[in-house]
DNA sequence: AATGAATGAGGTTTCATTCAT
DNA sequence: AATGAATGAAACCTCATTCAT
């Protein structure tokens, strides 16, 4: 009976150790996910994601130490995905073709549930920046700097510095997407890559890198 | 706790038409405005403010209708700053010079108090799009779009598109400088320069429009 | 519009202006005390309290910050009647008649209602020791001391420790005469002084300060 | 959440008939004690209890109806102790020693653990009194007016009065040594016994009965 | 016998808003 | 016009207890 150690930390307080258990807890999340998409950060509270989710808000609070530790369960389930994706562009020598797969992995996160998408982009900036959070960003970060430092691409003068503005203009141009309900991922990832190829300072090819919309990772 | 209907406008309830109700008013904004600086979106509540502009919740409640009704009031009043500047951009016959100048309003608009301009654009998001703040963003559209469509920059397919775009990436920018804390403004507008001249198609001019770091509006 | 700061200290959190909310503070703590003497410390919840006080939730904790704060008023309420009576054996010279005095205050505080001040007990030494309760025992500390060093009482090697000895013995002896619901405040005034003149090393006239049991304070 | 109706007897609702159920029954009362002892009443949860005790919540209930049955068992643990101390007072003849013995067994109950002694008080005058409790005390003032018949005593008027009394002077003065730390038994057990032998009207031997500090019992 | 996931009543507290003065 | 005391719905969260496994 080791005692699960809450830190405060948006982690779930109790390691989940049976199958009903793990349902729960998926079931918590997903409810979360689906209120926010229908009714906006206002209707988000412990106990309309309980009912919603089919449990008490007893169990609910079983997993999560309080409100926002649920919110950071379902931000990092969601960005693992996109890490995912993007993790694809390190397997690629190329670095236009790595940058544009990047883009592409944050448009097809931004395309699968793009009203969640857009307003965890707030929870996220509201969030105390926890450990989790962060490792993520940092991953990205990471892959996006090595990706910078490619051969192909004109070496930048600070990678962290490039590392954060393309990610600003990608999210940006995003999220402006999904506001706007644009749904044709593949005009967009060009447009993208536009504006960050100039930023980096090349001419990226015209049609993107595969040249039909099916080749958005997720977009399926 | 019966809730006023919100009728879609937001505003004041109550013209102020003497010159001392328009003080209140301009104290309340602003106490709205410093709360959200010191504390976040979790200390701003009206009653916070309206002792923090030293009047009564009362008399906060003469003036404006609700608690929305106040942040559209702060939102529109920081906007307000942004158009004026941006309008020197029409007087402005080059397009890319054009292009700079809303870049560099942008720039200001965010350096000029870097929080509250941050968290407003959570504000302005999380708002019920009210007529005021859909107004002056149809307005800075329209300026950007005059100015797009200028001769020397290459022809845009679909200028709202490109509209939309170009001010995505400026905000997401300024944004994620603003969240680092980045304060030159000098090397922040080269940068989005780069980005919204390769967006765009066209080489921007390496040391910006006027080569020094007082020529950005509202900097002094 | 002063700022009233909220030190987290069981203090009002606004300083009553208008008579009504005076009433509304008295209110509050007296529906306290009513709960605590018939449904015990399990009843005290603060939805019952403003129920019982014919008030708000919201204006309880508009008066004060939290549950304790409530309790810590109702305490300070109780103790300034003893604090009060307890003065009285400052004015007597003889140290014996002075001890008298002060057991009778805190029979007369115990008989008031025996209820209220026996889970009262429990509340004080529960609470975090705030100032004002500090304070208050202090003083009665103080008054006990002084009385000690009368010139007709044997000089005790360790004031302090006399003090809480003998501050001990009383309240023992009183709290249990309130939970066997004992009545006769003269009985068990001339008991503890058995007690006390034995701990302090005296013999104790035998029928008490006055010979009558009106001259106990507050028992009227 | 039906409430078990408590019938009075907070007991167990299983005799625990094998020697693992006994060591289990005892993991979950010391855990209870840990608990009291390191974090206070607000810490003493049954499911903190379980877990402290290596048990699941479901078994702590299959051996107590309820969590006030578990205090009540603590409580039962604790003052048999005490009363096993304080029959030693019955062994012996004369009556001053024995009241000094009986000091002595309260003295070493508080310090054994004192935080905890104190803590029981506080749930003792809480709890419903539950017939396992009473009997204890019962069986304390039993003994209690047993020692005070003895011979070399001033015969007492009420001696049910004068049992409550003393047990009441003994247990103020010895909880407020608690609360202040008080660790020197001996000088404590002096003390005391300058009170109670003034109450009963006899000078006590001034150095105490054994005249070291080894003489307590379970001091050990 | 034991487990531990689940329950849900009810606790404390906040804050946008109203309205008597 | 202004005040500020009062309101109360609704938020977050705890924990004693049950019961399917």
């Amino acid at each position: 009976m080791a005692k699960v150690p809450v830190d405060g930390r948006p982690r779930p307080r109790k390691a989940p150790r049976q199958a009903r258990s793990l349902e729960t807890v998926k079931a918590i999340v997903e409810a979360a996910a689906r209120i926010l998409e229908e009714g906006g950060h206002a209707g988000l509270s412990t106990n309309a994601v309980a009912e919603r989710a089919g449990v008490s808000i007893g169990s609910l609070y079983q997993y999560f130490p309080n409100k926002d530790a649920l919110i950071g369960a379902l931000i990092a389930r969601e960005t693992a995905l996109l890490i995912e994706d993007a993790r694809r562009a390190l397997d690629e020598p190329s670095g236009q073709r790595g940058i544009a797969l990047l883009i592409d992995a944050c448009i097809a996160h931004q395309f699968r549930r793009p009203e969640l998408a857009r307003l965890l982009d707030f929870e996220e900036a509201r969030l105390p920046l926890d450990a989790g959070t962060l490792e993520v960003k940092e991953r990205f970060a990471l892959i996006m700097a090595e990706v910078l430092g490619r051969a192909d691409l004109p070496p930048q003068e600070d990678v962290a510095l490039a590392t954060r503005d393309v990610v600003a203009i990608v999210k940006g141009m995003v999220d402006a997407a999904g506001l706007d309900r644009e749904t044709g991922a593949r005009g967009l990832a060009r447009r993208v890559g536009k504006a960050v190829s100039g930023y980096l300072g090349y001419r990226c090819a015209p049609p993107g890198p595969l040249g039909d919309d099916f080749g958005l990772p997720g977009s399926g």
